[in-house]
DNA sequence: AATATACATAACGACACCTTTATGAAAGAA
DNA sequence: TTCTTTCATAAAGGTGTCGTTATGTATATT
């Protein structure tokens, strides 16, 4: 086990003991997989409206075999997106709003620029300059708080 | 062109003359794709601390090639995250944080379940009822405003 | 002019994604 | 038990991702 070419395999995420598991960079990579598709899309929309939904109900209105369903939920539970529950031989789905409101702040948290380095521009282009942290740029600072 | 297997093709994004461009799905998971790599969310991640950045100065700093650095940057500009300006024979890279905003803000919107389904459970399982809009579940309400 | 630098692109290989069709397994209904 | 429903999974094919190496193109330098 080598891995070669491609760094998309994923090492099983570490399960840290009673702390509120942090979000690495990996498992975030692994997040916005579960969102880089219409479909996923189409089915995280529905369960953001119903709160929760059987499966094989969620596909029917989506128009998407069963298969493929169960192809694409497999895909959103893995990026933490979704929990699904087994009743008898029915499965419910619903979003993982705790799972997704930590990835988003994890990602929001990168773009607001944690981590050393800080105003250092690496060989900045000309007439440009450095602004000092204050008034943000405009749309940067708004995002409606819904999660 | 019929595209018959998987729906990633991607069919030149809409460009309404002077208003705020709506983002629709298909963009919306472009814009996730770009996100879904941990090589692309390191560049973004240094991007967002150092605000403009030559292309091959990122590369070095990552330790990636330079053609993998090209690829990326190429699918970081699809994604609407990332915008460039050409300085000579160099490329300064930088967030494309209205086109950031833009799309994160369309997430949550959808996240919140905009569109007319409110709360019609499509056959809830048993044990679990349709709580009131009211006091959201916790965690559901908070990102740091740092867009 | 010739050379060096910065970036883009093509070619290729390995693998993952995504779809349909076909089967399998488990739980409920007849 | 037998049939039906619900979901999971395997197989197969098409396509995209993602990495390296090699090559091309444009700009700066000598």
């Amino acid at each position: 086990m080598n891995r070669v070419a491609g760094d998309r395999s994923r090492p099983t995420r570490q399960i840290l003991p009673l702390a509120l598991t942090p979000v690495v960079e990996g498992d975030l990579a692994t997040y916005f997989e579960g969102l880089a598709n219409p479909t996923r899309l189409h089915i995280v929309e529905r369960l953001a409206q119903v709160k929760e939904a059987r499966v094989s109900d969620v596909a029917m209105l989506l128009g998407i075999s069963q298969p493929r369903m169960s192809w694409h939920l497999r895909l959103l539970r893995r990026a933490g997106l979704v929990l699904t529950r087994r009743e008898g031989r029915e499965v419910f789905c619903r979003l993982d709003r705790t799972s997704i409101a930590e990835n988003l702040s994890a990602f929001t948290a990168l773009l607001a620029g944690d981590g050393q380095p800080g105003p250092a521009e690496s060989r900045l282009g000309p007439a440009e300059t450095v602004n000092p942290p204050s008034p943000r740029h405009g749309v940067e600072r708004s995002l409606p708080e819904v999660i």
